[in-house]
DNA sequence: CTCCGTTGTTAAATCGGATTAGCAAGTTGC
DNA sequence: GCAACTTGCTAATCCGATTTAACAACGGAG
């Protein structure tokens, strides 16, 4: 970028040794013999120009790159993005590797244009994202590379996936129910089947009702009713409020999503019914507004910082990668919205 | 990463040239004369092969890397990200660039550390950001680098800023009100000093307070209060509710962002007043909630996009940078919560 | 027929490190 | 006293491109 580096030839010259010399010297390696005093010379007159090796030019010579490329659909206009980065970040990090992050909203030829770039920049790894959990083809550009699948599926493919443990989440959903003593006028929103405009609910929406059907039952209770909807505010409201219309009085409410909630929390208001006075919520997610929501929502985290962290932890491991999925756990968030069921 | 990447000498051996006039046909040079018929044979080899030109190997030559790090104090936990880094990402795609996005959660030794790590990669540029407009002083290693300075301001330093135009910002707040009929009754709710909680608050609750105040003035109204609290709904909530609870009645709120107005919205909500029926809501920055809220928020968006975009483009842009402060619009998001003075 | 200028092409150097092969000088073994 | 090792270090290559310098072949001018 601008005034020339110092060189290890620069280093080299200033200690008194041959480039090779110190080149083993700076690298420590000890399979080569360098005297104490030389090393010390050249480890010196490093320090002294403030020596930094170039690791462009290193890479042509060892085809490793100290760097990572990220390829997701759309890592914005999603809650998913900040925390997947930030764990991918700081495991990074903590390996002295940097990592090139591309978006290709979808659009397959973006994708195989961005992989090239990646693999034109000779990249050690490839993490391939998708916001929401489902299946996935990678382009054929990833196939036998190293490459580790975040948040997606792609049966067939030779590489670890890493996803949330949905089932397990919609087992806490239920656990946390029962604690509370709900075992009547269950109902969940968002429902377990993808709607055309929520292909991103299949996997998860299955996964969470399949968790929490399992552990009501266990538990001696069960669904009043499974709820259709959009993953998305408008439709929380809306088919809350036409639930209670129709005269029915749920004790709790699984929503699918927070945003579901949130539109439920509406609905609850307009009715005059309080959270969790009359109606206990659970949710799914942990999106920025769990936290703020009068009361304060009880939810299942998507575990996006450990996606991330653990992608990276993966992929920078020894050996070969297995196709793996490995299954993050998504924590319980205890809030207000659950309380023990209203008399009636 | 696996098989053997086609180089260069591999096309030229296929098309019966020298490495040199293959990499001339390919770079497509015209100062260097090259037959037709060799260009071709040339091209038409690069293509049967597949090759795809080593950057790594490039850039050692040419110092160019076709990269830009941006470094930024947090990325997440924020909603600027996202946008940002969308608009930076597509800018930088569009010519062929790609970015190493790094993160140094405040931590002025890791903020050196990443930009080493970035120049010891060669990177051509590197974008500055600050998830909140604020000064900063850039690490010495940025000190004659190629540097543009995102959504913070650096005077002294000799870069260019790109951040968002709050003072216009404000402005536009001022006329969204008096063009809706308000003239009197008008509350500022977030304040325009920094309060200890919110830094970030200086330069962005200053230069929005000061437009707003102009612009109120030249139309013949005035602020009847401006109440002082952290930009956060639970700061929002309790200073609405304090302001209702002391008997004033206002028209028309300014919240000096997002979070704050969410506060006020349930306040007004508990008091039993409506949005915007007994009192219009004006507000910045058009966070996720703001869409979603009931009804819907009208708010000066903050330019994310925007700023990631122009950041790239003047990076990428020719000749040396100028010290220059770029001011990009904040466009008023019209939705529901402005309405015409309540009788009163 | 020689000199000069084009034209088309290539050998060789370069970028900044990593790595391989080999070479002196000093030790040890017998 | 000489071969066989060690020890410590360096010359030379290589990685995959770009770029400089030079060169053969040909055509036109004088």
């Amino acid at each position: 970028m601008s005034e020339r580096r110092v060189t290890m030839a620069d280093v080299a010259r200033r200690a008194g040794v041959s480039p090779t010399t110190a080149s083993f010297a700076l690298s420590g390696r000890t399979d080569m013999r360098i005297s104490d005093a030389s090393r010390e010379r050249v480890l010196e007159a490093a320090r002294e120009l403030g020596y930094r090796p170039n690791v462009t030019a290193r890479s042509l010579r060892t085809k490793s790159t100290q760097t990572i490329g990220f390829v997701s659909d759309r890592i914005t206009t999603t809650p998913f993005a900040g925390d997947v980065i930030r764990g991918a970040l700081e495991a990074a990090r903590e390996r002295d590797h940097l990592l090139f992050i591309t978006e290709a909203g979808g659009d397959r030829a973006a994708e195989s244009s961005m992989v090239h770039a990646l693999l034109d920049r000779q990249v050690d790894a490839v993490i391939y994202a998708s916001m929401f959990t489902r299946h996935i083809t990678p382009p054929k550009e990833l196939y036998g590379q190293r490459v580790v699948l975040l948040n997606c599926l792609a049966p067939g493919f030779d590489a670890p996936s890493v996803v949330p443990d949905e089932v397990e989440a919609g087992r806490d959903a239920a656990r946390a129910l029962l604690a509370a003593g709900h075992t009547e006028g269950i109902w969940s929103i968002g429902g377990h089947q993808a709607v055309p405009a929520t292909p991103e609910g299949i996997i998860a929406g299955n996964e969470r009702m399949r968790g929490l059907e399992e552990v009501l039952r266990a538990g001696g209770a069960r669904l009043d009713g499974v709820v259709e909807c959009d993953w998305d505010t408008r439709d929380g409201y809306r088919e809350v409020a036409a639930l209670l219309a129709a005269g029915h009085r749920p004790r709790a409410l699984v929503c699918l999503t927070d945003r579901v909630s949130f539109g439920a929390y509406q609905a609850l208001g307009e009715a005059g019914l309080s959270v969790p006075g009359d109606v206990s919520v659970v949710s799914f997610d942990d999106q920025d507004i769990a936290s703020v929501l009068r009361p304060a929502l009880t939810t299942l985290k998507l575990p996006h910082y450990q996606l991330g962290r653990l992608a990276v932890e993966l992929i920078l491991g020894e050996g070969p990668l297995e196709a793996v999925v490995h299954r993050v756990p998504m924590p319980l968030q205890e809030r207000a919205s659950i309380g023990t069921p209203a008399e009636g």
